[in-house]
RNA sequence: GCCCCCAUCGUCUAGCGGCCUAGGACGUCGCCCUUUCACGGCGGUAGCACGGGUUCGAAUCCCGUUGGGGGUGCCA
């Protein structure tokens, strides 16, 4: 399907680079994994960098998010912090020697000028000129010595900028075929600050090629900056930095509702609300990895290991994705119906403790209690928050038991319901042997055989009276584990309800 | 305004000239299974934005239109 990727033959090298600001985005979370299951499939290296040159934005907490996030997930890198490598440091702010020394170099090279200009000025000079191109317009580019004494003199300080080569900037993107633009629409950008701080448009270029990325797989938006990045990277090159540019691919946007991009502000795109949300890492990421790729024409579900396998940047798709909830669900509970008993009950657990169902650490009757219970939630949960509203009502205590009061209205609240539930206490009491078939077999004689009722009308006052819930595990299999004293308990419970 | 990107069921996609009266998944609808819910099974629903070319033949290639998105900072 895919042809050989351009670069490939060589060692691949590939980087996530995310902002610490904010809580990470679901975006994020499926551009790292393309960059990871590229690197894996070609044998590469992936590496983490952190771009946080932006002090007045970046924190603490969502750097902190930001490993947390990637740890949980299981994408791993090959250099970054923590594990360190040899193209180190792998925070910006931890750069700015290497920034101070390409922008001396670039301006030795006359790559650069510094600009004087304000703002105002610049947008005074358009208004006048009636031009339609916007951006910077190159007033400053040639200062002769006089012209820049005159500015210092007044006291104005200066950004850099960076000379864009006048003409035709082609290059092939890796999702989209050849892209081309003009240098006429890309204006000589700033590279740093009046004060002296690199930016963005100066850093990570210098970054990518220091750390020798070959391959910037990246969002959408930032393919209008790609041509004078291109030019930044030759200009690199020129003054001994890095070898030119690196191979680009712009993945598709994720969008949220609408037509509008998945914003921050959207609870579906905060990444790390999907791990508290009770989803295993393996459906989130394969519901990810489908915004713009697919593994076969037949097939939705699958394994890392078979993305690994499987995956080529020439494959994914250019358009824009819009994230989907209700399908993300549907992948993730797959992906918890491969999941053994086991499995499901080891990772369910810490939700069970987080949320007072189980002490913390669990109690040796709890833990046996949970080995029986968790078969019969396993395969009918979709999340593994679910544990928690499922298996509840086996390890209240007596008296913090409840039941909700819309079901209780509806099922045992009404004649029918109490003669039920009357019923069925009855015809468990006397029960010689408290176990699931007697249970079953003392319950159907009764209210089906004997009262004559239909089997969902039957059993629903029993299930609210006892778990406290319409949805609920088996009921004679709960009602086992219950044991005899807190069911039948709880069914005269109900009575008095 | 100017530049760039994108365009197959409601949604995510398969499709890279004949295998397509367009396949899968989610959703949705109906049925079956059933002690609830969930799972599972079966079936239905729905799409190549439009107009020109190229070709024996186009969802697939080209051009245009329309529509959507992005960029156009001393943010990243």
């Amino acid at each position: 399907m895919s042809t050989t990727t351009p670069g490939t033959d060589r060692p691949v090298r590939v980087r996530m680079a995310p902002s610490p600001t904010g809580s990470p985005h679901v975006g994020l979370v499926r551009t790292a994994l393309y960059n990871w299951a590229f690197a894996r499939h070609h044998g590469g290296t992936f590496v983490f960098r952190i771009e946080d040159t932006d002090t007045a934005r970046n924190t603490q907490e969502s750097y902190d998010a930001l490993v947390d996030l990637f740890h949980w997930l299981g994408l791993g890198w090959d250099e970054g912090p923590e594990v360190g490598g040899d193209h180190g440091p792998y925070l910006q702010s931890q750069r700015g020697h290497l920034y101070v020394d390409a922008l001396a170099r670039l301006a030795e090279a006359g790559h650069t000028y510094r600009c004087f200009c304000t703002t105002e000025e610049i947008d005074a000079r358009r208004k006048a000129s009636g031009s339609k191109i916007l951006g910077y317009d190159r007033f400053c580019r040639d200062l002769t010595g006089e012209q820049v004494a005159a500015f210092e003199a007044e006291g104005r300080s200066a950004v850099v900028r960076f000379k864009m080569p006048d003409g035709e900037i082609a290059f092939d993107d890796l999702v989209r075929g050849t892209i081309t633009f003009h240098s006429d629409h890309v204006p000589d950008y700033a590279l740093a600050r009046a004060n002296g701080d690199p930016l963005y448009t100066l850093v990570n270029p210098v970054d990518d090629a220091l750390m020798e990325i070959t391959h910037v797989l990246r969002g959408e938006d930032l393919l209008s900056s790609t041509p004078r990045q291109i030019a930044l990277y030759a200009a690199l090159a020129d003054v001994g930095i890095g070898t030119g540019a690196p191979y680009f691919g712009h993945l598709p946007y994720v969008m949220g509702q609408g037509n509008k991009k998945l914003s921050k502000r959207d609870p579906e795109a905060n990444a790390l609300g999907y791990r508290e949300a009770g989803f295993l890492p393996e459906g989130l990421l394969n519901y990810v990895a489908l915004l713009g790729w697919a593994i076969a024409a037949d097939r939705d579900v699958f394994t890392l290991e078979e993305m690994v396998e499987a995956f080529e940047i020439g494959d994914v798709n250019p358009n824009p994705a819009r994230f989907d909830l209700k399908k993300a669900d549907a992948i993730n509970s797959s992906h918890m119906r491969l999941l053994s008993t086991e499995d499901i009950a080891h990772r369910a657990l810490p939700f069970l403790k987080a949320a007072g169902v189980v002490s913390d650490p669990v109690g040796d009757a709890d833990a046996q209690l949970l080995e029986l219970a968790m078969p019969l939630v396993a395969e009918r949960i979709n999340k593994l928050t679910e544990a928690v509203d499922m298996l509840g009502f086996l390890f209240v205590e007596e008296a913090d038991f409840t039941r909700d009061p819309a079901d209780v209205e509806k099922l045992v609240a009404t004649d029918d319901g109490r003669a039920v539930v009357q019923a069925s206490h009855d015809a468990l009491a006397g029960l010689e042997q408290w176990s699931t078939a007697a249970i079953q077999e003392a319950l159907q004689t009764r209210l089906v055989d004997e009262m004559g009722l239909k089997p969902r009308h039957a059993f629903g006052p029993v299930r609210v009276a006892v778990t406290g819930r319409r949805v609920s595990p088996p009921l004679f299999e709960s009602l086992e584990l219950l044991g005899r004293e807190r069911g039948l308990a709880r069914l005269e419970g109900a009575l008095g309800a």
